[in-house]
DNA sequence: AATATATACATAATATTCTTATGCATAATA
DNA sequence: TATTATGCATAAGAATATTATGTATATATT
């Protein structure tokens, strides 16, 4: 993604997240979805995007079924039942991620 | 930093903010400093702090000041005055990264 | 009619940032 | 005496991104 306003390694649970919400998406569809949904903050670039899910279908935790709309191609990526588990996995990760964060960077209101 | 719980590009901003609070460190107190603060959760390797200090110091926001203490070397970084700008920008870019990824991963809690 | 933009996929070269492994050295502890 | 803690460092490799480029169709603009 760029604008460099994202950390590496948050786009995968992005992708997981999205279409635990949707069911199924195609990937320019993903990229409209993150950019209206952050107000055009994060723009998810097609050079990152691509190959996150291709790798994410070689993990099985994407399946693909590719149809055609209006003369033009699109793949559509739903989760396994692995990418469930693994979808719930990493929302773990990012929240601890998140609470971590708050902690370093501000001890102060993040003491309980 | 191992665990695999961080997302790379958060270090820069767990240094500058560290450093901003304590005034100097070293990087051996870096690494014992998040440890103790997210209970253990975060490990920075030094595989990562070493060169991520060498460059922020080759980028002019950190300096450097040698010390010895009980015979051993200790080097002791703080911001320069373009380093506190940039922590500065570094935080914001944090919030607005957190504030992102809630409206990506829990829209419904997030909408205003 | 020609051109630009939007839609839709993809890959290759490069950059960045990390992990893992290794190395050196001193001090404290078991 | 051997291990752990303290304290620095670098090198090889992996992971994940950016940037640039390519192909193709549909729609909107000039």
């Amino acid at each position: 993604m760029s604008n460099s306003k994202l950390y590496k390694g948050s786009l995968n649970t992005i992708i997981l997240k999205l279409l635990d919400e949707e069911g199924k998406m195609y990937g320019y569809e993903i990229t409209q979805k993150v950019k209206a949904l952050t107000q055009g903050e994060l723009k998810i670039t097609e050079g990152a995007l691509y190959p996150a899910l291709h790798k994410l279908e070689a993990e099985g935790l994407l399946d693909v079924e590719v149809a055609k709309v209006d003369n033009r191609i699109r793949k559509y990526y739903k989760l396994t039942e692995q990418g469930e588990k693994e979808t719930v996995n990493r929302l773990a990760e990012l929240e601890e991620f998140i609470r971590s964060m708050q902690q370093l960077v501000n001890p102060k209101w993040s003491i309980q």
